[in-house]
DNA sequence: TCATAGTTGTTAAATTTTTGACACATTGAC
DNA sequence: GTCAATGTGTCAAAAATTTAACAACTATGA
């Protein structure tokens, strides 16, 4: 069994991967960690320790190739099969997702909205279906899903990520301002709390005075 | 000169104010490091390291008086002042922050919204008004506003930044989906790259398999 | 009033994360 | 072909973070 890679290497990796991407479009062939590090305000060491966490990707004297280092890292970050979402909450929220085209291209497809609201119920999104929320199971037998977005009020997340677990959804990306309470532990969850990110932001606001 | 507070602590703070609040409305009164540990899947001793960095708001024997402490870390992290917010970028995901009201309990208020689509132009969520950007510079001398929030493509966001920083704004709260790189770096950003939470996400799924 | 159980603040130890250093491989100029 | 310059992978040191341990203090019930 291979060694367990830390959630702050995790973390970085799609920052690594993003500067990767915009090198590409830059016509940038190969770089060295230095240079790297000099572009994204962190230490060469750290980058050459986090990639080799992965393999060694590099080649002593000449550096990083950027396209095959982008392509490794996507597949690393599981970028290289289709993930389809669905998204719980058909509010401003849920229809961002829904319409953020940059998420495609990572592979991450938006395939269906649900919402408890029946006036949302008929709308597309880019071709997306709103659907009513009591229509999840039939939906989920038929299609393959991946991901379940929550962007719905917290008071009701719990019953409804234990509904989706139990219909076969793994993988959680929450929304609601609440830390889950899933029966089953093998979920995946990733929390998106923006009240904490703002007041994150607010106390960095008085530091700064 | 105080001693620095790493980021790790802060990035923690909100979850207790969360949690504290959640006992507050169950009608707890007081509770230890050790019913807060198990509550919060932390441990005790983190939390009384965690709350230390601030002052000893609790008490031997006793342990936190709930209501106090929440409202300790309320000061700490700047809820009991007012935050004004200027949205830029009026799509789905800049109205959703226009019309989240839990921001708005804690104390954020998003004052105005701004693209460059005339055709949102005029709209009001919830009554805060949609704007032309070009106004903007009006706007901010006439209005007192504490953060930006960047909900526009990343395109352009740099230089939207750096006008904004120019026009007095301190804080940056950044959606786009890049680094800002700006002049004037007492700017405080705090960074929501929802790519790279769902790449994380998609990475602990192949993990968990 | 006293003894016991409970609980913090704080110091020290353990662990994790980051940074530094360098042997050794590769490149590219001449 | 030679050699200086470049640059990785890796090991070790340093720094930061987390956990454990405990002395000192408080609440509570007999």
């Amino acid at each position: 069994m291979s060694k367990e890679i830390s959630q702050a290497v995790i973390r970085r990796m799609p920052r690594y991967y993003r500067y990767l991407g915009e090198l590409i479009d830059e016509g940038v062939e190969r770089i060295s960690s230095n240079d790297l590090s000099a572009r994204m305000k962190v230490t060469a060491s750290q980058i050459r320790q986090d990639l080799n966490n992965f393999g060694g990707f590099g080649q002593q004297g000449y550096g990083y190739n950027v396209k095959y280092l982008y392509e490794e890292i996507g597949k690393i970050m599981g970028l290289d099969e289709q993930h389809n979402i669905i998204v719980i909450g058909a509010g401003n929220l849920g229809q961002a997702i829904a319409n953020y085209m940059k998420f495609e291209k990572l592979g991450f497809v938006t395939v269906g909205l649900f919402d408890i609201d029946p006036a949302l119920c008929g709308k597309t999104i880019r071709g997306i279906p709103i659907m009513m929320l009591d229509t999840i199971e039939e939906f989920l037998s038929e299609h393959d899903v991946d991901i379940a977005a929550l962007t719905m009020p917290k008071s009701k997340a719990d019953a409804v990520a234990n509904q989706l677990v139990k219909l076969g959804v793994h993988a959680i990306w929450n929304f609601a301002h609440v830390d889950l309470d899933l029966l089953d532990e093998n979920v995946v969850v990733e929390n998106v709390h923006l009240s904490d990110s703002l007041m994150q932001l607010s106390y960095n606001i008085i530091k700064s005075k």
